[in-house]
DNA sequence: AGTTCATTGAATCAATCGTTTGACACTCTG
DNA sequence: CAGAGTGTCAAACGATTGATTCAATGAACT
């Protein structure tokens, strides 16, 4: 009956765990996994040195907790609009600024279940995604996974003629501008003057959209035109 | 005379501040700069423990140097090759291709400069492009910062009728997409099946440059066209 | 030869790291 | 009420961290 308690009771008990995820959370948005100490993290959550290792275990634990609580809603959201769109066109083609939209979506809605600010948030999953030497957690990676071989499927089809090897890498292409985009958004301002303000959330998706759109079918079709000419091999520049 | 010794004389001396780099680059490169201990790097330098402090400072100052060993060089053959282009083609526009070749190419360069693998050289430029909280030593922030401000204006002749702000965000975006792909160059073959074995370093260029010439331009000329009929505003999507 | 000075080595510093312990308070169950 | 289960706490654990000390080394210069 271990988990009897957590289930039911009390506030203040559980309370303690969630205090510690959530401070977990925004230490590491903006210090990074390594730079955090448990220390760092009971201090921000008020709580005792040693409520990490007996609510997680470890401090692996806990960044396990972390990695876990965005990624994987992400990712099955992610699969899950992009099996409203496929249901909906059968087994034709999806325009590829559905697709993509169906992979960035979910982030705004994530976003707005944490209790992280956009840029905390962003930071956050910038962090996660941008770390290579990724031990992520088996069921992390396994939805992972299948969403990008999902998307990769997706993506083929609406632009045939393309090699698989290539459609993945423009899908990292594709990934490395979103995750770098969004995880220093904040940045971005400092370069450019700050002009106008923070842009919205919004407009930072639909940016997004329209550059990797651009990107993925690198002049094969226009985006409103059917795309019944891909036959021709891409132009090759020079380099 | 501090300095004497260091400029006129012996190998090993001089040796051992070169094997602290380098080991210290290799350790950062696939652990990250925060998870290298000093320890491990006088280890794999088969250097006194005292080295690092003694050569650099500080294990902060070792940091530094990494950092600034091979991000000066790149940006300011960046600078070059725009200014030979600009110099080429006087007033008149650069074909965005063209730009982006002059924002890449170094990074070719300065892989064979540096004795590490491709593999590993990508992953140290990604981690130190990467993180957000950049610490830059000012002379590379400066000159950061003045190659920024070049390729914004030369982006934004090529692209005439964009905004600045659209400028600095498809810059950041392309960026992006450039960091991440040679930061997890590795990381793709372990989706795509590695079907076909390492590409070159070539084919990943030429890879990038098309994908980023796209997402700049978005549709609005062809690349062998001359660049007459941007009037139109870009096509909105409903999102 | 003698002197100078950059460099190295072994030993050690205080500080911090993640983790563990055992006592204590509390709630629920029988 | 006794007992088990659950959570929190202060205190301390050994290990490792970056940094420092000081004597020894050795090449360069007078």
């Amino acid at each position: 009956m271990v988990f009897a308690m957590n289930a039911v009771a009390g506030d203040s008990k559980v309370a303690t765990k969630q205090r510690l995820v959530e401070a977990a959370e925004a230490l590491f948005a903006d210090e990074g996994f390594d730079r955090v100490s448990v220390r760092d993290i009971t201090n921000k959550a008020a709580a005792n040195v040693a409520a990490v290792n007996y609510h997680f275990g470890s401090r692996e634990g806990l960044v396990a907790v972390v990695m876990a609580r965005y990624i994987n809603p992400v990712n099955e959201e992610r699969i899950a609009r992009l099996d409203t769109l496929e249901k909906r066109v059968g087994n034709k083609p999806l325009a590829v600024e559905e697709i993509l939209e169906a992979f960035v979506r979910p982030f705004a809605t994530q976003v707005r279940r944490s209790e992280l600010s956009e840029k905390l948030f962003f930071k956050l999953m910038g962090r996660m995604f941008g770390q290579n030497d990724c031990q992520l957690p088996p069921v992390v990676e396994s939805v992972f996974s299948t969403m990008l071989s999902r998307f990769q499927r997706a993506f083929a089809k609406a632009l045939p003629g393309l090699a698989a090897e290539e459609v993945w890498w423009r899908i990292h292409l594709m990934a490395g501008a979103m995750i770098h985009t969004m995880a220093h958004a904040d940045t971005l301002q400092r370069f450019s003057g700050g002009e106008s303000g923070s842009p919205t959330l919004e407009q930072t998706l639909s940016r997004f959209v329209r550059f990797a759109a651009a990107g993925m079918r690198q002049g094969l079709d226009g985006p409103s035109q059917d795309g019944t000419k891909p036959k021709g091999p891409q132009v090759e520049f020079p380099f």
